[in-house]
DNA sequence: ACCTGAACACCGTTCAAGT
DNA sequence: ACCTGAACACCGTTCAAGT
């Protein structure tokens, strides 16, 4: 672990062209270009950033600590606002970079991804909020963590394409849409 | 209009070509490659199809057809069920081209697009039976068509992406993860 | 009227050569 | 220990040259 100056420097830059070229042009901008912008040689991106995802993971991570806080900050609201507002938070925090809900969802059934652990750190604190609510009967018992998460994913990917609220979306489907009586 | 009889065999072999690739890797599979396994020149591959979209167009103008089909079939049946079966089989049928969720909500807002004409086709179709849900009050009366499809096109986005089936997103969509008592 | 493929401007990724 | 950029194998798209 050597920590060169010159090479943490570039580390940094690096990381913060992404971040702006992903909330300008997503998630799948070309890779030369970041390190053109940069002022580095493509080869160095590679060195620190061996793919796409750890680059992405790198911007991430924070985000994905964030919204564990704010799970457990939700911990003390009743569970049913609780779990909407915490996906809520999801799905709208999945629209800042487009292409990241995709990147949510790979990662999360992916074991070998960077951004693997994050994303499982954050389901779990769903699920708590997720089991709460099941608790107290406000979700039905056979619903898994894995498909809330699918859920606000793909209505966040839905409201990024069809220009429609995130919000508008996931509030449709947490009331339902064609809700039985009962 | 000339229709000579290579430039039709030419245009034939190129669609059926990419129904296979697009079934196997997406609807963003290299059209290179469509080209070279159709035995054809990719300037040809071109001529015929201008744009990618053209020949998505040529794929699915058929599908989109079956689905305004199927509105009509279901409009004997009670509103709110004929409303879920239907959006099942937009959110199923979505599922048979990777990316396909995407082209069509790109295509709804996209007047230029030549899949626009089928999918607004299909979209009036829904609208129907959305409206008569909504005239019996089965579903709240400000839900509009765009975000009916938006909606289906997502869970399908997240079925493909999470592994979790299309159906199971829709039904927890549907009946509402946290629905209010009413 | 239609077909062909070279040509251009881009990618992602690797790796030998440098400091 | 790290940086660099040429090199390779691919794209999408256009267009002059052919039949």
């Amino acid at each position: 672990m050597a920590e060169r100056a010159d090479a943490r420097r570039n580390h940094d830059l690096i990381v913060s062209v992404a971040a702006e070229a992903f909330a300008e042009h997503g998630v799948d901008t070309s890779l030369r270009d970041i390190a053109r912008r940069a002022g580095v040689g493509i080869g160095t991106l590679y060195r620190h950033f061996p793919t796409r995802e750890a680059l992405v993971e790198a911007l991430l991570r924070q985000r994905f600590d964030r919204l564990r806080a704010r799970a457990e900050e939700l911990a003390d609201q009743p569970p049913a606002e609780a779990l909407a507002r915490w996906l809520t938070d999801v799905a709208t925090g999945s629209a800042t970079y487009r292409g990241l809900p995709e990147s949510v969802l790979a990662a999360l059934r992916d074991e070998t991804s960077e951004l693997h652990g994050s994303c499982v750190a954050m389901r779990a604190a769903g699920a708590e909020l997720l089991a709460r609510a099941q608790e107290e009967g406000l979700v039905a018992a056979g619903v898994t963590p894995e498909e809330v998460l699918a859920l606000a994913a793909g209505l966040a990917w839905a409201g990024d394409r069809s220009g429609i609220a995130v919000e508008r979306l996931l509030a449709l489907a947490l009331d339902g849409l064609t809700p039985r009586r009962r």
